[in-house]
DNA sequence: CGGTTTGTTGAGATTTTTCAATTCGAGTGG
DNA sequence: CCACTCGAATTGAAAAATCTCAACAAACCG
Protein backbone atom coordinates (compact mmCIF):
# COMPACT_ATOMS: atom_id res chain seq x y z
CA UNK A 1 0.00 0.00 0.00
CA UNK A 2 3.16 2.09 0.24
CA UNK A 3 5.01 1.53 -2.72
CA UNK A 4 2.44 2.12 -4.90
CA UNK A 5 3.46 1.09 -8.68
CA UNK A 6 1.90 3.11 -11.55
CA UNK A 7 3.14 1.37 -14.67
CA UNK A 8 0.37 -1.33 -14.83
CA UNK A 9 -2.65 1.63 -14.48
CA UNK A 10 -5.33 1.23 -17.21
CA UNK A 11 -6.14 4.52 -17.77
CA UNK A 12 -9.03 4.26 -20.20
CA UNK A 13 -11.94 4.13 -18.16
CA UNK A 14 -13.18 3.20 -14.84
CA UNK A 15 -10.94 0.18 -14.49
CA UNK A 16 -11.67 -0.58 -10.63
CA UNK A 17 -15.36 -1.05 -11.78
CA UNK A 18 -15.14 -3.43 -15.00
CA UNK A 19 -13.64 -5.90 -12.58
CA UNK A 20 -15.97 -5.20 -9.87
CA UNK A 21 -19.48 -6.00 -11.68
CA UNK A 22 -17.77 -8.67 -13.60
CA UNK A 23 -17.53 -10.27 -10.19
CA UNK A 24 -20.96 -9.22 -8.08
CA UNK A 25 -20.36 -5.69 -8.79
CA UNK A 26 -17.63 -4.50 -5.21
CA UNK A 27 -17.89 -1.01 -3.76
CA UNK A 28 -18.88 0.93 -7.08
CA UNK A 29 -22.00 -0.92 -7.98
CA UNK A 30 -23.57 1.98 -5.89
CA UNK A 31 -21.83 4.86 -8.06
CA UNK A 32 -23.36 6.67 -10.74
CA UNK A 33 -21.85 7.41 -13.93
CA UNK A 34 -20.36 10.56 -13.01
CA UNK A 35 -19.01 9.11 -10.00
CA UNK A 36 -17.10 6.56 -11.58
CA UNK A 37 -15.50 8.87 -14.38
CA UNK A 38 -14.34 10.64 -11.04
CA UNK A 39 -13.26 7.67 -8.62
CA UNK A 40 -11.19 6.36 -11.64
CA UNK A 41 -9.21 9.47 -11.77
CA UNK A 42 -7.58 8.82 -8.27
CA UNK A 43 -7.47 4.93 -8.12
CA UNK A 44 -4.42 2.96 -9.07
CA UNK A 45 -4.00 -0.27 -10.09
CA UNK A 46 -1.43 -2.22 -8.52
CA UNK A 47 -0.06 -5.70 -8.29
CA UNK A 48 1.58 -7.07 -5.25
CA UNK A 49 3.33 -10.38 -5.11
CA UNK A 50 2.33 -13.50 -2.59
CA UNK A 51 3.80 -12.33 0.78
CA UNK A 52 4.24 -8.62 0.30
CA UNK A 53 2.78 -6.77 3.70
CA UNK A 54 -0.11 -4.53 2.72
CA UNK A 55 -0.71 -2.85 5.74
CA UNK A 56 0.66 -3.04 9.29
CA UNK A 57 -1.33 -3.41 12.82
CA UNK A 58 -1.70 -0.02 14.56
CA UNK A 59 -0.35 1.57 11.42
CA UNK A 60 -1.53 4.71 9.48
CA UNK A 61 -3.85 4.41 6.99
CA UNK A 62 -3.56 6.44 3.87
CA UNK A 63 -5.39 4.64 1.52
CA UNK A 64 -8.12 1.68 1.05
CA UNK A 65 -8.23 -0.76 -1.78
CA UNK A 66 -10.66 -3.17 -3.65
CA UNK A 67 -9.31 -6.95 -3.92
CA UNK A 68 -9.63 -7.39 -7.77
CA UNK A 69 -7.90 -10.82 -7.92
CA UNK A 70 -6.43 -13.08 -5.22
CA UNK A 71 -6.39 -12.85 -1.67
CA UNK A 72 -5.29 -11.22 1.12
CA UNK A 73 -4.61 -12.63 4.75
CA UNK A 74 -5.67 -10.53 7.95
CA UNK A 75 -3.71 -11.53 10.79
CA UNK A 76 -3.26 -10.36 14.62
CA UNK A 77 -0.08 -10.88 16.79
CA UNK A 78 0.14 -11.29 20.23
CA UNK A 79 2.75 -9.55 21.89
CA UNK A 80 5.23 -13.16 22.29
CA UNK A 81 4.59 -13.72 18.89
CA UNK A 82 1.76 -16.07 18.40
CA UNK A 83 -0.31 -14.98 15.09
CA UNK A 84 -3.95 -15.29 14.51
CA UNK A 85 -5.47 -14.88 11.10
CA UNK A 86 -8.31 -13.31 11.74
CA UNK A 87 -9.88 -13.04 8.53
CA UNK A 88 -9.34 -13.73 4.54
CA UNK A 89 -10.46 -11.13 1.72
CA UNK A 90 -11.45 -12.28 -1.99
CA UNK A 91 -12.19 -9.89 -4.98
CA UNK A 92 -14.31 -8.17 -4.35
CA UNK A 93 -13.78 -6.91 -1.06
CA UNK A 94 -12.58 -3.27 0.03
CA UNK A 95 -9.45 -3.76 1.95
CA UNK A 96 -8.88 -1.18 4.83
CA UNK A 97 -10.84 0.30 8.06
CA UNK A 98 -13.22 2.53 6.94
CA UNK A 99 -12.85 5.38 9.24
CA UNK A 100 -10.63 4.66 11.69
CA UNK A 101 -7.08 6.11 11.56
CA UNK A 102 -4.88 3.32 11.76
CA UNK A 103 -5.32 -0.33 10.60
CA UNK A 104 -6.22 -2.82 13.58
CA UNK A 105 -4.97 -5.85 11.45
CA UNK A 106 -2.11 -6.53 9.50
CA UNK A 107 -2.47 -7.51 5.80
CA UNK A 108 -0.60 -9.46 3.99
CA UNK A 109 -0.79 -10.63 0.13
CA UNK A 110 -1.69 -14.12 0.32
CA UNK A 111 -1.44 -15.10 -3.03
CA UNK A 112 -0.59 -12.78 -5.93
CA UNK A 113 -3.24 -10.08 -5.85
CA UNK A 114 -4.30 -7.31 -8.11
CA UNK A 115 -5.93 -4.24 -6.20
CA UNK A 116 -7.29 -1.03 -7.03
CA UNK A 117 -5.72 1.05 -4.88
CA UNK A 118 -7.95 4.74 -3.89
CA UNK A 119 -6.60 7.56 -1.50
CA UNK A 120 -7.64 7.55 1.88
CA UNK A 121 -9.07 10.80 1.32
CA UNK A 122 -10.80 10.32 -2.00
CA UNK A 123 -12.83 7.42 -0.56
CA UNK A 124 -14.59 9.27 2.27
CA UNK A 125 -15.47 12.22 0.66
CA UNK A 126 -16.95 9.87 -1.59
CA UNK A 127 -18.38 7.97 0.92
CA UNK A 128 -20.04 11.07 2.83
CA UNK A 129 -21.39 12.29 -0.44
CA UNK A 130 -23.04 8.64 -1.24
CA UNK A 131 -25.26 7.34 0.80
CA UNK A 132 -26.30 3.75 -1.24
CA UNK A 133 -22.10 3.68 -1.49
CA UNK A 134 -21.97 4.00 2.64
CA UNK A 135 -24.61 1.88 2.70
CA UNK A 136 -22.55 -1.06 0.32
CA UNK A 137 -19.74 -0.80 2.92
CA UNK A 138 -21.93 -1.20 5.59
CA UNK A 139 -23.00 -4.41 4.25
CA UNK A 140 -19.46 -5.48 3.69
CA UNK A 141 -18.61 -4.79 7.43
CA UNK A 142 -21.53 -6.69 8.11
CA UNK A 143 -21.18 -9.57 6.24
CA UNK A 144 -17.29 -10.18 7.78
CA UNK A 145 -18.87 -10.03 10.96
CA UNK A 146 -20.90 -12.62 9.92
CA UNK A 147 -18.35 -14.68 8.89
CA UNK A 148 -16.12 -13.49 11.95
CA UNK A 149 -18.77 -14.95 14.22
CA UNK A 150 -19.36 -18.35 11.86
CA UNK A 151 -15.24 -18.25 12.22
CA UNK A 152 -15.67 -18.34 15.89
CA UNK A 153 -17.64 -21.21 16.23
CA UNK A 154 -14.62 -22.86 14.27
CA UNK A 155 -12.23 -21.99 16.78
CA UNK A 156 -14.12 -22.35 19.83
CA UNK A 157 -15.80 -25.50 19.60
CA UNK A 158 -14.77 -27.78 16.87
CA UNK A 159 -12.03 -30.53 16.96
CA UNK A 160 -8.47 -30.26 14.60
CA UNK A 161 -10.13 -32.22 11.94
CA UNK A 162 -13.20 -30.17 11.84
CA UNK A 163 -11.06 -27.21 11.36
CA UNK A 164 -8.77 -28.62 8.88
CA UNK A 165 -11.81 -29.40 6.72
CA UNK A 166 -13.81 -26.39 7.83
CA UNK A 167 -10.78 -24.42 6.32
CA UNK A 168 -11.04 -26.88 2.92
CA UNK A 169 -14.61 -26.17 2.69
CA UNK A 170 -14.30 -22.59 3.22
CA UNK A 171 -11.63 -22.28 0.03
CA UNK A 172 -13.59 -24.47 -1.99
CA UNK A 173 -16.25 -22.53 -1.98
CA UNK A 174 -14.91 -18.98 -2.15
CA UNK A 175 -12.45 -19.57 -4.66
CA UNK A 176 -13.99 -21.81 -7.15
CA UNK A 177 -17.02 -19.26 -8.42
CA UNK A 178 -18.67 -21.95 -10.89
CA UNK A 179 -19.83 -22.72 -7.27
CA UNK A 180 -22.58 -25.43 -6.84
CA UNK A 181 -20.65 -28.12 -8.66
CA UNK A 182 -19.93 -30.71 -5.94
CA UNK A 183 -16.38 -31.72 -7.61
CA UNK A 184 -13.85 -29.09 -8.22
CA UNK A 185 -10.39 -28.28 -7.81
CA UNK A 186 -7.96 -25.40 -6.74
CA UNK A 187 -4.83 -23.86 -5.09
CA UNK A 188 -4.65 -23.31 -1.50
CA UNK A 189 -4.10 -19.37 -1.13
CA UNK A 190 -2.41 -20.31 2.03
CA UNK A 191 1.09 -22.13 3.26
CA UNK A 192 0.51 -24.53 5.81
CA UNK A 193 1.61 -22.28 9.07
CA UNK A 194 -0.91 -19.88 7.76
CA UNK A 195 -3.32 -22.57 7.72
CA UNK A 196 -2.64 -23.32 11.17
CA UNK A 197 -2.66 -19.38 12.27
CA UNK A 198 -6.15 -19.52 11.03
CA UNK A 199 -7.28 -22.75 12.85
CA UNK A 200 -5.36 -21.90 16.19
CA UNK A 201 -3.38 -25.30 15.23
CA UNK A 202 -0.08 -25.89 15.13
CA UNK A 203 1.68 -26.50 11.43
CA UNK A 204 2.00 -30.60 12.08
CA UNK A 205 -1.75 -30.89 13.31
CA UNK A 206 -3.03 -29.35 10.28
CA UNK A 207 -0.40 -31.72 8.37
CA UNK A 208 -1.46 -34.78 9.97
CA UNK A 209 -4.93 -33.74 9.53
CA UNK A 210 -4.55 -33.04 5.85
CA UNK A 211 -3.09 -36.50 5.34
CA UNK A 212 -5.86 -37.96 7.36
CA UNK A 213 -8.52 -36.27 4.50
CA UNK A 214 -6.26 -37.39 1.86
CA UNK A 215 -5.86 -41.01 2.66
CA UNK A 216 -9.74 -41.27 3.91
CA UNK A 217 -10.07 -40.19 0.09
CA UNK A 218 -11.94 -36.90 1.01
CA UNK A 219 -9.58 -34.86 -0.75
CA UNK A 220 -6.70 -35.14 -3.41
CA UNK A 221 -3.43 -33.88 -2.67
CA UNK A 222 -1.22 -32.91 -6.10
CA UNK A 223 0.75 -30.46 -5.59
CA UNK A 224 0.93 -29.69 -1.68
CA UNK A 225 -0.86 -26.61 -2.40
CA UNK A 226 -3.00 -27.85 -5.25
CA UNK A 227 -6.21 -29.77 -3.97
CA UNK A 228 -8.72 -31.58 -5.47
CA UNK A 229 -12.10 -32.56 -3.81
CA UNK A 230 -14.13 -35.02 -5.03
CA UNK A 231 -17.20 -34.99 -3.45
CA UNK A 232 -17.97 -31.32 -2.27
CA UNK A 233 -20.99 -33.17 0.35
CA UNK A 234 -18.32 -35.02 1.58
CA UNK A 235 -16.26 -32.62 2.67
CA UNK A 236 -19.16 -30.82 4.21
CA UNK A 237 -19.71 -33.47 6.50
CA UNK A 238 -16.55 -33.68 8.08
CA UNK A 239 -17.18 -30.24 8.98
CA UNK A 240 -18.64 -31.05 12.59
CA UNK B 1 -38.47 -9.98 21.23
CA UNK B 2 -41.87 -11.99 20.35
CA UNK B 3 -43.54 -11.41 23.21
CA UNK B 4 -43.04 -7.54 23.90
CA UNK B 5 -44.46 -6.42 27.31
CA UNK B 6 -46.20 -2.79 26.85
CA UNK B 7 -47.01 -2.26 30.65
CA UNK B 8 -43.50 -0.80 31.39
CA UNK B 9 -44.01 1.50 28.39
CA UNK B 10 -43.26 4.93 29.44
CA UNK B 11 -45.05 7.34 26.86
CA UNK B 12 -43.95 10.87 28.20
CA UNK B 13 -40.92 11.34 25.36
CA UNK B 14 -38.03 9.81 23.98
CA UNK B 15 -37.68 7.43 26.37
CA UNK B 16 -34.75 5.53 24.29
CA UNK B 17 -32.83 8.13 23.75
CA UNK B 18 -32.61 9.84 27.22
CA UNK B 19 -30.62 6.51 28.14
CA UNK B 20 -29.26 6.28 25.00
CA UNK B 21 -27.22 9.29 25.50
CA UNK B 22 -26.81 8.98 29.81
CA UNK B 23 -24.83 6.73 28.33
CA UNK B 24 -22.41 7.57 24.99
CA UNK B 25 -25.43 7.97 22.80
CA UNK B 26 -26.77 5.23 21.16
CA UNK B 27 -27.99 4.89 17.94
CA UNK B 28 -29.91 8.37 18.84
CA UNK B 29 -27.48 10.79 18.76
CA UNK B 30 -27.61 11.06 15.09
CA UNK B 31 -31.40 11.92 15.30
CA UNK B 32 -32.98 15.48 15.11
CA UNK B 33 -35.49 16.55 17.48
CA UNK B 34 -38.17 15.83 15.18
CA UNK B 35 -37.30 12.26 13.94
CA UNK B 36 -36.72 11.37 17.65
CA UNK B 37 -40.36 12.68 18.82
CA UNK B 38 -41.27 10.59 16.00
CA UNK B 39 -39.62 7.48 16.76
CA UNK B 40 -40.59 7.51 20.53
CA UNK B 41 -43.92 6.67 19.09
CA UNK B 42 -43.13 3.69 17.90
CA UNK B 43 -40.41 2.33 20.02
CA UNK B 44 -41.46 0.38 23.77
CA UNK B 45 -39.34 -0.04 26.62
CA UNK B 46 -39.30 -3.71 27.43
CA UNK B 47 -37.65 -5.51 30.32
CA UNK B 48 -36.58 -9.54 30.47
CA UNK B 49 -35.41 -11.43 33.22
CA UNK B 50 -32.07 -13.21 32.46
CA UNK B 51 -32.31 -16.48 30.69
CA UNK B 52 -34.83 -15.19 28.65
CA UNK B 53 -34.27 -15.95 24.74
CA UNK B 54 -34.81 -12.78 22.93
CA UNK B 55 -34.06 -13.83 18.96
CA UNK B 56 -33.18 -17.45 17.37
CA UNK B 57 -30.94 -18.26 15.19
CA UNK B 58 -32.44 -18.34 11.64
CA UNK B 59 -36.01 -16.79 12.54
CA UNK B 60 -37.21 -14.13 11.10
CA UNK B 61 -36.72 -10.73 12.79
CA UNK B 62 -39.43 -8.42 12.94
CA UNK B 63 -37.61 -5.27 15.41
CA UNK B 64 -34.33 -4.57 16.45
CA UNK B 65 -33.48 -2.90 20.46
CA UNK B 66 -31.59 -0.72 22.17
CA UNK B 67 -30.22 -2.15 25.15
CA UNK B 68 -30.51 0.20 27.74
CA UNK B 69 -29.23 -1.97 31.13
CA UNK B 70 -27.73 -5.31 31.15
CA UNK B 71 -25.54 -7.90 29.19
CA UNK B 72 -26.95 -10.00 26.16
CA UNK B 73 -25.57 -12.87 24.71
CA UNK B 74 -25.28 -13.76 21.51
CA UNK B 75 -24.51 -17.69 20.33
CA UNK B 76 -24.52 -19.89 17.43
CA UNK B 77 -24.85 -23.77 17.89
CA UNK B 78 -23.58 -26.87 15.98
CA UNK B 79 -26.33 -29.92 14.63
CA UNK B 80 -24.70 -31.59 17.40
CA UNK B 81 -25.56 -29.24 20.45
CA UNK B 82 -21.55 -27.61 21.08
CA UNK B 83 -22.42 -23.96 21.42
CA UNK B 84 -20.27 -21.27 21.23
CA UNK B 85 -20.90 -17.67 21.98
CA UNK B 86 -20.24 -15.22 19.61
CA UNK B 87 -20.82 -11.65 21.69
CA UNK B 88 -21.99 -9.87 24.31
CA UNK B 89 -24.24 -6.30 23.63
CA UNK B 90 -23.96 -3.84 26.65
CA UNK B 91 -25.76 -0.84 26.89
CA UNK B 92 -26.06 1.31 24.09
CA UNK B 93 -25.95 -1.12 21.49
CA UNK B 94 -28.10 -2.01 18.78
CA UNK B 95 -29.66 -5.20 19.10
CA UNK B 96 -30.41 -6.98 15.71
CA UNK B 97 -28.76 -7.77 12.48
CA UNK B 98 -29.20 -4.99 10.18
CA UNK B 99 -31.25 -5.45 6.76
CA UNK B 100 -30.79 -9.00 7.38
CA UNK B 101 -34.41 -11.15 7.07
CA UNK B 102 -33.53 -13.46 9.41
CA UNK B 103 -31.00 -13.80 12.53
CA UNK B 104 -27.79 -15.43 12.18
CA UNK B 105 -27.33 -15.73 15.98
CA UNK B 106 -29.52 -16.43 18.99
CA UNK B 107 -29.79 -13.64 21.69
CA UNK B 108 -30.12 -14.51 25.05
CA UNK B 109 -30.60 -11.99 27.88
CA UNK B 110 -27.74 -12.39 30.20
CA UNK B 111 -28.25 -10.26 33.54
CA UNK B 112 -31.79 -8.56 33.88
CA UNK B 113 -31.86 -6.07 30.79
CA UNK B 114 -34.20 -3.63 29.87
CA UNK B 115 -34.71 -2.79 25.79
CA UNK B 116 -36.41 -0.13 23.84
CA UNK B 117 -37.94 -2.38 21.60
CA UNK B 118 -38.26 -0.84 18.23
CA UNK B 119 -40.36 -2.36 15.21
CA UNK B 120 -38.05 -3.30 12.31
CA UNK B 121 -39.93 -1.23 9.55
CA UNK B 122 -40.25 1.96 12.14
CA UNK B 123 -35.98 1.46 12.27
CA UNK B 124 -35.51 0.79 8.48
CA UNK B 125 -37.45 3.44 7.22
CA UNK B 126 -35.86 5.89 9.78
CA UNK B 127 -32.04 4.41 8.51
CA UNK B 128 -32.79 5.27 4.75
CA UNK B 129 -34.14 8.83 5.68
CA UNK B 130 -31.42 9.54 7.93
CA UNK B 131 -27.97 9.30 6.41
CA UNK B 132 -26.06 9.85 10.21
CA UNK B 133 -28.40 7.17 11.56
CA UNK B 134 -26.98 4.37 9.28
CA UNK B 135 -23.57 5.80 9.50
CA UNK B 136 -24.37 5.58 13.36
CA UNK B 137 -25.00 1.80 12.98
CA UNK B 138 -22.13 1.05 10.63
CA UNK B 139 -20.04 2.58 13.46
CA UNK B 140 -21.34 -0.08 15.47
CA UNK B 141 -20.77 -2.67 12.87
CA UNK B 142 -16.99 -1.74 12.60
CA UNK B 143 -16.99 -1.98 16.17
CA UNK B 144 -18.39 -5.12 16.49
CA UNK B 145 -16.14 -6.46 13.91
CA UNK B 146 -13.17 -5.49 15.68
CA UNK B 147 -13.96 -7.32 18.93
CA UNK B 148 -15.14 -10.37 17.05
CA UNK B 149 -11.39 -10.11 15.53
CA UNK B 150 -9.52 -9.70 18.93
CA UNK B 151 -12.16 -12.59 20.70
CA UNK B 152 -10.66 -14.70 17.67
CA UNK B 153 -7.33 -14.32 18.72
CA UNK B 154 -8.01 -15.17 22.53
CA UNK B 155 -9.94 -18.04 20.70
CA UNK B 156 -7.59 -19.52 18.55
CA UNK B 157 -3.86 -18.44 20.42
CA UNK B 158 -4.67 -18.24 24.48
CA UNK B 159 -4.39 -21.07 27.04
CA UNK B 160 -7.16 -21.48 28.88
CA UNK B 161 -5.72 -19.65 31.69
CA UNK B 162 -4.82 -16.45 29.19
CA UNK B 163 -8.61 -16.93 28.10
CA UNK B 164 -10.42 -16.85 31.72
CA UNK B 165 -8.15 -14.20 32.90
CA UNK B 166 -9.28 -12.44 29.20
CA UNK B 167 -12.77 -12.48 30.33
CA UNK B 168 -12.46 -11.04 33.22
CA UNK B 169 -10.42 -8.35 32.52
CA UNK B 170 -12.63 -8.31 29.27
CA UNK B 171 -15.71 -8.01 31.73
CA UNK B 172 -14.36 -5.78 34.40
CA UNK B 173 -13.87 -3.15 31.81
CA UNK B 174 -16.79 -3.14 30.39
CA UNK B 175 -18.79 -3.79 33.43
CA UNK B 176 -17.37 -0.69 35.31
CA UNK B 177 -17.33 2.32 33.84
CA UNK B 178 -15.88 4.29 36.10
CA UNK B 179 -12.52 3.17 33.75
CA UNK B 180 -9.28 3.30 34.48
CA UNK B 181 -9.72 2.51 38.25
CA UNK B 182 -6.58 0.08 39.08
CA UNK B 183 -9.10 -1.67 41.43
CA UNK B 184 -12.95 -3.06 40.58
CA UNK B 185 -15.85 -5.15 41.55
CA UNK B 186 -18.46 -6.66 39.97
CA UNK B 187 -20.97 -8.70 39.38
CA UNK B 188 -20.09 -11.44 36.19
CA UNK B 189 -22.94 -12.01 33.82
CA UNK B 190 -22.53 -15.15 32.90
CA UNK B 191 -22.22 -18.62 34.35
CA UNK B 192 -19.50 -20.46 34.33
CA UNK B 193 -21.18 -23.06 31.39
CA UNK B 194 -21.57 -19.67 29.41
CA UNK B 195 -18.11 -18.43 30.16
CA UNK B 196 -17.07 -22.02 28.60
CA UNK B 197 -19.11 -21.59 25.71
CA UNK B 198 -17.83 -17.89 25.37
CA UNK B 199 -14.09 -18.99 25.73
CA UNK B 200 -14.01 -22.75 24.02
CA UNK B 201 -13.91 -24.32 26.94
CA UNK B 202 -15.48 -26.68 29.39
CA UNK B 203 -16.88 -25.58 32.75
CA UNK B 204 -14.69 -27.64 34.80
CA UNK B 205 -11.56 -25.83 32.88
CA UNK B 206 -13.01 -22.62 33.63
CA UNK B 207 -13.60 -23.61 37.06
CA UNK B 208 -9.99 -24.69 37.63
CA UNK B 209 -8.57 -20.85 36.27
CA UNK B 210 -10.72 -19.28 38.05
CA UNK B 211 -9.79 -20.90 41.58
CA UNK B 212 -6.31 -20.94 40.59
CA UNK B 213 -6.44 -16.36 40.03
CA UNK B 214 -8.15 -16.50 43.03
CA UNK B 215 -5.51 -18.48 45.32
CA UNK B 216 -2.98 -16.48 43.77
CA UNK B 217 -4.36 -13.65 44.48
CA UNK B 218 -4.94 -12.13 41.30
CA UNK B 219 -9.10 -12.35 41.70
CA UNK B 220 -11.06 -12.52 44.63
CA UNK B 221 -14.53 -14.50 44.66
CA UNK B 222 -17.23 -13.11 47.17
CA UNK B 223 -20.41 -15.19 45.86
CA UNK B 224 -19.28 -17.08 43.07
CA UNK B 225 -21.04 -14.28 40.72
CA UNK B 226 -19.53 -11.63 42.48
CA UNK B 227 -15.90 -10.71 41.78
CA UNK B 228 -13.17 -8.09 42.99
CA UNK B 229 -10.20 -7.24 40.75
CA UNK B 230 -7.36 -5.41 43.53
CA UNK B 231 -5.17 -4.74 40.45
CA UNK B 232 -6.12 -4.75 37.15
CA UNK B 233 -2.45 -4.19 35.80
CA UNK B 234 -2.11 -7.48 37.27
CA UNK B 235 -4.82 -9.39 35.47
CA UNK B 236 -3.70 -7.86 32.66
CA UNK B 237 -0.63 -9.71 32.89
CA UNK B 238 -2.17 -12.80 32.86
CA UNK B 239 -4.12 -12.57 29.37
CA UNK B 240 -1.35 -13.12 27.06
C1' DC C 1 -36.20 -29.04 54.77
C1' DG C 2 -35.70 -32.40 50.12
C1' DG C 3 -34.67 -31.71 45.45
C1' DT C 4 -32.40 -29.23 41.90
C1' DT C 5 -29.17 -26.48 39.82
C1' DT C 6 -24.54 -24.60 39.82
C1' DG C 7 -19.93 -24.81 40.94
C1' DT C 8 -15.69 -27.20 42.56
C1' DT C 9 -12.27 -30.82 42.74
C1' DG C 10 -9.81 -35.22 41.53
C1' DA C 11 -8.07 -38.96 38.45
C1' DG C 12 -7.66 -41.08 34.21
C1' DA C 13 -8.43 -40.69 29.07
C1' DT C 14 -7.85 -38.08 24.98
C1' DT C 15 -6.34 -34.53 22.03
C1' DT C 16 -2.99 -31.54 20.69
C1' DT C 17 1.57 -29.78 21.11
C1' DT C 18 6.47 -30.17 21.22
C1' DC C 19 10.68 -31.87 19.73
C1' DA C 20 13.28 -34.44 16.47
C1' DA C 21 14.07 -36.80 12.32
C1' DT C 22 13.00 -37.33 7.44
C1' DT C 23 11.18 -36.40 2.96
C1' DC C 24 9.83 -33.64 -0.83
C1' DG C 25 10.29 -30.03 -4.35
C1' DA C 26 12.25 -25.96 -6.19
C1' DG C 27 16.11 -23.25 -7.30
C1' DT C 28 21.32 -22.95 -8.10
C1' DG C 29 25.68 -23.57 -9.88
C1' DG C 30 28.99 -26.70 -11.74
C1' DC D 1 21.77 -32.69 -16.58
C1' DC D 2 22.90 -33.60 -12.03
C1' DA D 3 24.27 -33.09 -7.31
C1' DC D 4 23.50 -29.68 -3.65
C1' DT D 5 21.02 -26.82 -0.62
C1' DC D 6 17.15 -24.67 1.50
C1' DG D 7 12.60 -24.06 3.01
C1' DA D 8 8.14 -26.32 3.41
C1' DA D 9 5.77 -30.39 4.54
C1' DT D 10 5.30 -34.83 6.64
C1' DT D 11 5.78 -38.31 10.20
C1' DG D 12 6.80 -40.39 14.81
C1' DA D 13 7.22 -40.50 19.83
C1' DA D 14 6.99 -38.30 24.19
C1' DA D 15 5.10 -34.42 26.90
C1' DA D 16 1.61 -31.26 28.09
C1' DA D 17 -2.89 -29.34 28.05
C1' DT D 18 -7.55 -30.04 28.17
C1' DC D 19 -11.56 -32.96 28.43
C1' DT D 20 -14.40 -36.58 30.42
C1' DC D 21 -16.33 -38.89 34.04
C1' DA D 22 -17.43 -39.04 38.72
C1' DA D 23 -17.97 -37.49 43.30
C1' DC D 24 -19.09 -33.96 46.17
C1' DA D 25 -20.26 -29.15 48.14
C1' DA D 26 -22.83 -24.94 48.09
C1' DA D 27 -26.56 -22.11 46.99
C1' DC D 28 -31.42 -21.78 45.38
C1' DC D 29 -36.37 -22.87 45.35
C1' DG D 30 -40.50 -24.20 46.27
Amino acid sequence: MQTVRKDIHNSEMPVLCQSCEARHQGICGALSGDELVALAKSTRRVHKDAGEELMADAMPIDSYASVLRGVIKLSKVLEDGRQQVVGLQFAPDLLGRPFAAESRVTAEAASDVDLCVIPKPALEALLSRSAPLEHRVMMQALRELDEARDWMVTLGRKTAAEKVASFLYLIATHMDPCDEALETSFDLPLSRADIGDFLGLTVETVSRQISRLKSDGVIGIVNFRQVSIPDLARLRLRCG
